[in-house]
RNA sequence: GGCCCCUUCGUCUAGCGGUUAGGAUCCAUGGUUUUCAUCCAUGUUACAGGAGUUCAAUUCUCCUAGGGGUCACCA
């Protein structure tokens, strides 16, 4: 069974980019009928952060992702990682190095003045003696000295890295006792029965290490699959810098989970020439091996397209609960359908829907003087009276081709131009050019909301 | 600097030795619309450079250049 994990470092948010790699190992485990888990890496004790955590739960609960099981923390697995330390001690496939951070800092200077790789130089590897006093000792990990490493990635191919360039005795265990990053993710990712692991290239450096611990103890190796970075606009690692990189930010702005999901599976994966994808397609098309090798840069144009696409799309009903969330009631509004309609086809995001919608239920308070200008022009006004005199007779009234009928009246009877009376009746009714049809905007507002808003109009322009 | 990875329109990408190098987005133009948007149509724009291999290279190999990542008692 295919098993896929994300495992975050609670320092913040849940990041655009940490959500396309939880995006595709999610798609990859479920493809094969697998089981994505989720681990947060709180090893760090001094950046240990519940705020975040939470934030990163709510976050794939705001998108839809689910993992399967229990949240594993790895906080509370310092036991598990002890009993591996003694193991490797016992073994001695591991030892303690009694280099006090002062010695290591000079080691290293020295190394890069004479230009030298920074590496641990062994001293304590096969010490026997007696332990300095006052120091309390690291645990390293016995590296090979020499040969190569080679890393088999699901996407970038075999790489063959030199031990001697890249290795040395590393900590496994800093002096305090915790653990350290590339002990425990060789640890848990074994444990958890991790075997497909897709994560960022910038890891890629970390594998050989991991393939150390995966040795020293005798556990399988998972697949590798190293996804490719996302870039900013300036062509370096997307960071927190960037604008908008927490994922709630894109709630925040009116954006879909459904198109930011499709917008990020995009991001450095493909399936042919198809850009829309639903989940279930995603699910069934989705494989690693189809990543591509090169970053891409995060540039959103797309993810509006997407986004007022995913719009257009959802049901009314939908829409009105998706629009509660940004303080938008529609629920007992009796043309709440034929409003939709003629404005999820107009809006980009969700936030734009409810400006939009705001500017049709709003009563204008004010008209825009460039609008009025070309529209109330000539016969404007008299044109204006005419269409008012026949509302206020008409009756039955509900549909938006009611109203255009009777505009049409004004039309044929003046032997005017619909732009003659369209203008001038928009400007009354929203107070500037543009937006839907008069004859929707009039069908949504009413009968009695219409005829007052011409009066407005009438008076103030 | 060492090591590793990468390089097709501005952006996301298709291509897997022979193509008028395709799609999407963006932008522009036209059509539809009383307006705006949608929608439809059309158009501009790309194989980083150089050597090989081959009858034939965007595609395979090597080199160069450029970009990125990583080198902690962080994760």
């Amino acid at each position: 069974m295919t098993v896929t994990r994300f495992a975050p470092s609670p320092t913040g948010y849940l990041h655009i980019g940490g959500l396309r790699t939880a995006l595709f190992s999610y798609l990859w485990a479920k493809h094969n009928d697998g089981k994505f888990v989720l681990r947060i890496e709180d090893t760090d004790r001094s950046r240990n952060n519940e705020d975040a955590t939470r934030a990163i739960i709510k976050a794939f609960d705001w998108i839809g992702l689910a993992h399967d099981g229990e949240i594993t923390y790895q906080s509370q697995r310092d036991e598990i990682y002890k009993k591996y330390i003694d193991q490797l001690l016992d073994e001695g496939k591991a030892y303690r190095c009694y280099m006090s951070c002062q010695e290591l800092d000079s080691l290293r200077e020295t190394q890069m003045s004479n230009k030298e790789r920074t590496r641990y130089d062994g001293r304590y590897r096969d010490f026997e003696g007696t332990p300095p006093e006052g120091v309390e000792p690291v645990i390293r990990i016995k590296a090979p000295l020499s040969g190569t490493i080679r890393v088999k990635d699901g996407i970038k191919g075999e790489i063959v890295f030199n031990v001697e360039d890249i290795l040395d005795d590393f900590i496994i265990a800093r002096s305090d006792g915790a653990p350290t990053y590339n002990f425990v993710v060789a640890i848990d990712d074994a444990l958890m029965g991790i075997n497909s692991v897709i994560r960022g290239d910038d890891h890629l450096s970390n594998t050989p290490k991991q393939i150390i611990v995966y040795e020293a103890l005798g556990f399988d190796i998972p697949e590798f699959y190293h996804v490719p970075m996302i870039h900013n606009e300036n062509g370096k690692k997307l960071s927190k810098r960037d604008g908008a990189t927490d994922v709630m930010m894109y709630k925040e702005m009116g954006y879909l989970p459904k198109a930011l999901l499709n917008f990020l599976v995009r991001l450095g994966w493909s399936h042919g020439d198809q850009e829309i994808f639903s989940f279930e397609e995603m699910l069934a098309l989705f494989n690693p091996k189809d990543i591509n090798k090169s970053a891409s840069i995060y540039n959103t144009e797309k993810l509006d397209w997407l986004n007022a696409h995913y719009i257009k799309n959802t049901p009314n009903d939908t829409l009105v609960k998706l629009l509660q969330e940004y303080d938008l009631v529609l629920s007992s509004h009796d043309k709440k359908e034929i409003l939709l309609d003629v404005i999820k086809e107009r809006s980009k995001t969700l936030v734009e829907m409810v400006t939009q919608i705001k500017e049709i239920l709003d009563t204008p308070t004010q008209y825009d003087t460039k609008a009025v200008n070309k529209a109330f022009k000539g016969e404007a006004k008299a044109i204006l009276e005419d269409f008012k005199a026949r509302l206020m007779t008409a009756e039955a009234l509900h549909l938006p081709s009611d109203y255009h009928h009777l505009v049409e009246t004004v039309v044929t009877e003046r032997e005017i131009g619909f732009g003659k009376i369209g203008q001038p009746l928009r400007v009354a009714l929203v107070g500037k050019m543009g937006g839907p049809g008069i004859d929707s905007i009039m069908a949504i507002i009413g009968k009695e909301e219409t005829l007052s808003r011409i009066d407005n109009a009438l008076e103030n322009i």
